[in-house]
DNA sequence: AATGAATGAGATTTCATTCAT
DNA sequence: AATGAATGAAATCTCATTCAT
């Protein structure tokens, strides 16, 4: 039982803390203009503990990467296994999509900002795993077009990838103090997706 | 009499040469990434030389970004000015974006990667002009929700950056030696905008 | 009764392990060049346990000097000691120095070149001590001059420093998978010595 | 007629004034205890004009080799190919390896104790040079071997080899302030490398 | 006897830019 | 118009050692 399990407000632990500064400076001012030096100083640890949980920046910036994708694709997942039938379906995981993103807009600016920054054995292993993301939510597209709901004029992964640009292209545009709320921004996200796929 | 200007074939002059090479290594590895003395010697020219015409290597970049705007600028307020009812103009629009997107996916790459590498008033005029082919889009849009040809239901400015979005993310699964043509992929995006402007 | 007491081959003691693996890489790659987290990863044990045995990093490199010291000065003592006249003796010691030399090349390596790396007061502790050894094979030199069985135009230490000079040297180009065994190798060093102080 | 080939008194030049430094401070502390700051400031150039000049330490590592090593075959070269009987020549050419090493002793040290601090393909590129050195000075006592001069019970190479060895030992001991003048060690040398050959 | 997280000083190298020519 | 030597600040990373447990 120690202080940091037992203390109701724990504070956070060195690897979490220079996640979380991490995450906000390299959002806001790109990789490569981050210097160590000032990551962990904002985070409030030295340089050397920094090393001694992460073997470079790289690694950092790859942790970053490893928790983005482990959160998009478990909630994903969720609502491809739920109920409904496919229209449902894949208008609640747009709108989760939307939703995730504009929470988390820091780790999206900094997913697809900073890919070619990896080393490239790194890149191939966010590539893969972002690839079946995608799979995943293309096989709810695929359904749907099985099963005669949607039109298959344009092939799925098409589709997808247009509905992720869109996604993509959220971080550079999207204010969370702006008018549009992101439950709003959701649902139309999610209804121009299944017009374009309509039947008609 | 220079050489340069009396061969038939002039190689290209100092400043084209350091625009082409920082193209590429631009998008090729980030503009952190690249060295001015690697650029100058992939453009066979001297450090001072390039110093001679341009300020500094921000200035370089901000050059890129002005060929770009400039370039789709210029495309896209022919078409809107060009004839044919609106539906038929925002198609093709639409296809042009994507063919011209694809034929400079190098370009594209820079402009949407490394926005926040300008100077803030840099940054600042690039947004404004970037706005402004945003606006011409757009404009297309509403022409057609004004004459009840396409639905109002979502607003213009949502679908427009629901467009361009996809475009934006083009660049980062596109690939020229790919089955898929830029003129086949043109007219699956432009059917899948108009598909989520039908009216029904 | 742990496990190392109790069976019948036990593994070497983490003192002993440290030092042999110390040997091993410092005499691969330079005393300045192993890392204390490499030395304790390859001899199996932890950081805390080596600052345990050994107050420093220095103190490991002492150690191993230490060790070639005792194994040096035990060894010459017995064949000057022993019988036989001067020269059966001076040529068994030469042989001798060669063979301990060849059987012990890593520990050559480290006492000649990392020498200047010990503390000043470590570095006359070792010139001590050497200087007793380097004595004590004068000693059987002189004795043969004395005697008029070697020739003494040249003064026993530069006779000595020219042997132990070839000596030091044998690390640098004599290698045990050569062609060229320790036994033979010794007999043509021991040779070369008395040749140039045969009388003549 | 700049002003470093007019005057009279020119200060040596950056590379000039870092390998001058750089071996007396590799040669007193060994190679990998010089810092690059230390090194820049004994030279009075600042570390961006020395990574000018040089790619990298390790650069000016191997540049003070490649002078060594220019210095030795020019020397021993002239030497072979002089006048006189092979026993003159071989008792000169002795003669002058212990000059030319008592009087550059600093490289010695750096010679002998850093090649394991050079890259693998540089360290190769010492050895290859080095090897055509003791070939050079192995021609010689293979001459007289073959001309009967001396006796051949022992390979010219082991031969070499052992002097060589009692060469490269000269820094290790031998002290210029000493009693021994380097003319009078440079007798004491050659005279035991020609009597270990004489035959008899 | 042993652990391993944490330190903090210092290491080498890179780089955009300047300036005398 | 062009050169390239030189600058100096800052970058990432390493490492021997300590200390609470």
């Amino acid at each position: 039982m120690t202080q940091s399990t037992e203390s109701r407000a724990v504070s956070p632990s060195v690897p979490d803390r220079l996640l979380t500064e991490a995450t906000r400076l390299f959002a806001q001012r790109g990789f490569d203009r981050v210097s160590v030096q000032e990551l962990v100083e904002a985070a409030g640890v030295t340089k050397g503990a920094m090393y001694h949980y992460f073997t470079s920046k790289d690694d950092l910036l790859f942790a970053v990467y490893q928790r983005v994708l482990n959160l998009q694709m478990s909630r994903l997942a969720q609502i491809v296994e739920g109920g409904g039938d496919v229209t449902e379906r894949l208008h609640a995981a747009a709108v989760d999509v939307v939703h995730t993103t504009v929470d988390n807009l820091d780790d999206m600016v900094i997913f697809f900002r900073s890919l070619h920054m990896l080393s490239p054995g790194r890149q191939r292993e966010v590539r893969r795993e972002r690839r079946r993301y995608h799979e995943l939510f293309r096989s709810l597209v695929e359904e749907g077009m099985r099963e005669g709901v949607f039109h298959d004029k344009i092939p799925a992964d098409i589709v997808v990838n247009y509905f992720f640009g869109s996604i993509h292209h959220l971080s550079m545009w999207y204010r969370a103090d702006g008018e549009l709320s992101g439950a709003q921004l959701g649902v139309y996200y999610a209804d121009l997706l299944l017009a374009s796929l309509r039947k008609g």
